[in-house]
DNA sequence: GCTAAGCTATGACGAGTGTCATAGCAAGGG
DNA sequence: CCCTTGCTATGACACTCGTCATAGCTTAGC
């Protein structure tokens, strides 16, 4: 079968994700990339015309998903379940990396690269970030909140979590993230019994 | 008398925080800064000689003190005043820069830049983050809070504000900064009046 | 006026960047 | 068998990067 370790198109996605988690946008040259890859050079244009952007786009995009279904999955027992394994996945992100690693999504979204095709990989960082709100909204929404209501707190969720693991990448501690996640936690489960 | 303007170093300082909150850490070029302060390239080695680590990591660290020193004032109206400071001041940020702007702190936090003498820069910025923290934190405990819960509730009000300010560079608006910042607000209200 | 210190101007260095063109290879279908 | 198609290998292009050395200028103090 045609899997990630023999696709290499599909390992260069992959390792632009992982690159870009831990070195940010423009430390991430595509050489680097295709050596850490095992594809040549010359193949990222090959199975990328679009260069650099597309590239990072579609890793973003696809980093995007892969946790966007986890969380979907999660929330299907409940708000608090979905949280819970958000901050989980995130947890153990920082922890494996030595906390060097964070968010592809964040790194795209803080470095400019205001060049020319370059706002493909911004905007695909938006939709990204955009549907991780909207699954979380929807739920709560489900569980009586109102719109505005809903929109608020699954925002704040999703910058809080963004924002504690810059936090903890500075500071090279899982300390923030573990103060927020509990605190978002107890509000949340808050936020449900007054619902109840 | 000897001010901001016709100091080139101060010049310098100045501009390297407006690129790094605009380009990123690693699309802020020594260069382009010198071009932007008006100051030769020449000048930049012989104000620092610690190369641009230096540069950045001083930049970093005298944008956390101003903010730090507005959050300070604001706070001895009490919390809820500090926060809402804070807040103004960064939705400001955003505004003026039409979301091309972020914090120069992030900046440097989200690009890696492992390199030789390059924990400077993230060194700073990890104290700049830990003394806005710690500012909070204290004027909570002031009005009853245990330490940990008071540095819980800071840190998620840094994470909330800087992952905010990271949503709104990634979609182009300001919706996210208001909608996280209303229930910031909303939620530390009601813990001061539990206290009270 | 003259010297000393502080700053600037200029240009180079090696390395790294995204990008692409072209020549070569392997394998599959006719 | 040949020949097309898909991929790889190689190397070049025109930059830009951080850094530094050195020579020149300006200005203040004696």
């Amino acid at each position: 079968m045609k899997q990630h370790n023999d696709d290499p198109k599909q390992r260069l996605i992959d390792t632009a994700s992982d690159l870009l988690r831990r070195r940010g946008l423009n430390s991430t040259s595509i050489r680097e990339l295709a050596k850490h890859a095992n594809a040549p050079l010359g193949s990222t244009y090959h199975y990328f015309p679009g260069g650099k952007p597309q590239l990072i786009g579609i890793a973003v995009t696809q980093t995007g998903q892969r946790i966007g279904k986890l969380l979907s999955k999660a929330l299907a027992a409940g708000p608090v379940a979905g949280l819970e394994a958000f901050l989980a996945q995130w947890r153990s992100v920082l922890l494996q990396g030595e906390f060097k690693a964070g968010c592809p999504v964040i790194a795209v979204a803080s470095d400019d690269s205001s060049a020319e095709g370059e706002g493909v990989p911004l905007a695909a960082a938006a939709e990204v970030l955009q549907s991780w709100v909207r699954l979380i909204s929807d739920r709560l929404r489900e569980r009586g909140q109102k719109e505005e209501e809903a929109m608020a707190t699954a925002t704040l969720i999703v910058a809080a979590v963004e924002g504690g693991i810059l936090l903890c990448r500075a500071e090279q501690s899982i300390t923030p993230f573990d103060r927020v996640a509990k605190l978002l936690i107890q509000q949340l489960k808050q936020q449900m019994s007054e619902q109840a």
